[in-house]
DNA sequence: CGTCAAGGGGCAATCGTTTACATTCTTGTT
DNA sequence: AACAAGAATGTAAACGATTGCCCCTTGACG
């Protein structure tokens, strides 16, 4: 048995199809007794509407689509996470893809939300760069606003952290504890936050006197961050402290010098970046940054419902303020040897 | 300017909107030379089609709705990247939606993946028994596929680990350690893999001799985790092992262990439950369970691919063979001391 | 030379809603 | 009592694609 349709619920109800319309939707009053009619009929066929008819009549889907480079990085599922509640409050459904940090793919994705009539689109995108045609194809045919990292060239919406800041609050905390040298591990993406974070991580240890002992550039994971401890404890003489470029990356590096017999803080600080659950419970404890993320959805969906209503505004750019949370892996004890073994 | 039709594209390239279809889609041939106008009109003007209208009228729009618990749960985020892959693989789309645990907020997700009409559903749901009328609902609309989880007396494909060989596993590894009482730390949500895992300890233990020194039920939470070994530390007397439902948990435990200054593995084992990827990374690392995620993926998926093909097949329940990795936190130092402190 | 088949293309119906406009039916006003 | 205003409903035209059916052309074969 085919799925009800308007149509069946009329004829039961014995009224048109534009009644029931308006009965089930509220857009204009319908008398209590066809109400009544109306509904019970509905609920004896089961009716449950076809969003694609009513999609394709108003033009709208009442969708969003969002994507991002990975689902299983933690901090991009907390953003989700908070996007999603964001759309949701709104009245709208997410529509989730990843790009698997993939610009042909993520291109693809792009093109599918936009031939899917989305409503607007929620993107972190992959690369600074290679992202950009599509990124501004995109952004051409709906509203769409880039969180957290944003590619060079495209006039739209974002939102994201301060990394300049965050970066600031890190190399001024080493430099509190008396560090002298410090090595980045990052990653070779050439997005914005990737970028802004290596420039902040220079411009900082140059401005508090850190020699740069080394910056190694990988992907954003756990297995670079273990690597990336290797080269430097095969290259012999270890930094003071290193910064990592996300959570991922510093956990490896924590669980390499962990195996190596490097003791953390004793022997070399370590930060992070994002914050993620997992970080307060590694060993030892990872400082790391905290991004607002939750601020940042939030501000996201409400430029894209903005950008849905009448009156096109400027783009804009925010930079949310970033905090610094303190753990043990720069705790109090501080380097007191400064070559391990 | 509004976005380009298939008649602006006919008008252009001089030809039928039928031709454009045929051209476009390939699904009968045309000439050379139409093909060639077709396309160079279609590019021309940045044609890039309107899905809902296709949808509508095919009656299909080759998406497949996702809806799990959290997507915060690095198990679910794992396993939802796997069926976003498989899916895609399949030529179609993901759409993602997070019932928060919430048996309403999963009911009405329901609803609206039906109105939209995806081609089907793949679910993991919240609650054995809350959720049941919703997925009934759903399953009769369209093919529907539980995984992991799945609610009792509905007649629907599942895909699973299983569960009772998991917790086989797990108490046979700690009866072989030595273990002679052990606490069950789990979830108050009366579903099917909760109750399967509480159901496995208890008969397992039973069968190797073991007492159950406590079963305390909470949430899939880090939080929880730390309250429960908290109420066991207060208790007293430590059972030899906490063996818990998922990792959160048992990352949970760690840590208040860990705060507590009680030694593990020398005065509790601890083991986990899906190993998702900072297991590994914990102090000390974990001994868990492993899932096939990827595996329940791709069958989910096939499962409901085939049930988009004409013949129905029945209903099918697949329990996949977990596998034990263990790790330090069960390691070979063994329950020396009995009591901490 | 006639017939037929096949390939290529167009016409128009169709998918299930929403909504502008027309129509009917109340009800109140003068 | 006649008429205007307003409320409730109906009619039918969209929305933009796909596709069944028909027509035309061309070439092969008898």
């Amino acid at each position: 048995m085919a799925r009800a349709t308007i149509r069946d619920v009329a004829d039961r109800a014995g009224v048109s199809t534009a009644t029931v319309s308006r009965a089930l939707s509220g857009a204009r009053p319908v008398s209590p007794s066809v109400l009544e009619q109306v509904t019970r009929a509905a609920a004896d066929l089961g009716y449950s509407g076809n969003g694609i008819a009513s999609a394709l009549r108003r033009s709208r889907t009442d969708t969003v689509g969002m994507v991002v480079p990975s689902i299983a990085n933690p901090f991009f599922t907390a953003l989700v996470e908070s996007v999603e509640h964001a759309v949701q409050q709104a009245g709208r459904q997410l529509f989730l893809c990843s790009s698997r940090s993939d610009p042909t793919l993520e291109a693809q994705r792009l093109r599918s939300l936009v031939a899917r009539q989305v409503d607007g689109i929620v993107i972190s995108p992959v690369h600074g760069s290679l992202s950009t045609e599509a990124v501004a194809w995109a952004a051409g045919e709906l509203p769409l606003v880039q969180v957290d990292r944003h590619v060079s060239g495209v006039t739209s919406d974002w939102v994201g952290v301060d990394d300049d800041a965050a970066l600031r609050l890190v190399v001024d905390h080493l430099a509190d504890r008396g560090v002298q040298s410090a090595a980045l591990v990052s990653s070779t993406l050439t997005n914005s936050s990737t970028e802004l974070r290596g420039a902040g991580f220079l411009a900082h240890t140059a401005r508090r006197g850190l020699a740069v002992a080394a910056v190694l550039l990988g992907d954003y994971s756990i297995e670079w961050g273990r690597q990336a401890a290797g080269q430097l404890l095969a290259a012999g003489s270890l930094p003071d402290a290193v910064v990592c470029a996300d959570d991922l990356i510093a956990l490896g590096v924590l669980q390499a010098c962990a195996t190596a017999g490097v003791a953390v803080p004793g022997d070399v600080l370590v930060t992070g970046f994002d914050d993620i659950p997992y970080s307060a419970l590694s060993n030892p404890p990872l400082t790391t940054v905290r991004q607002p993320q939750d601020e940042i959805a939030v501000e996201a969906v409400r430029l894209l419902t903005a950008a849905l209503g009448p009156d096109r505004e400027d783009p804009v750019h925010t930079a949310m303020a970033p905090s610094l949370v303190v753990r043990a892996s720069t705790g109090v004890s501080g380097p007191s040897g400064r070559r391990p073994r």
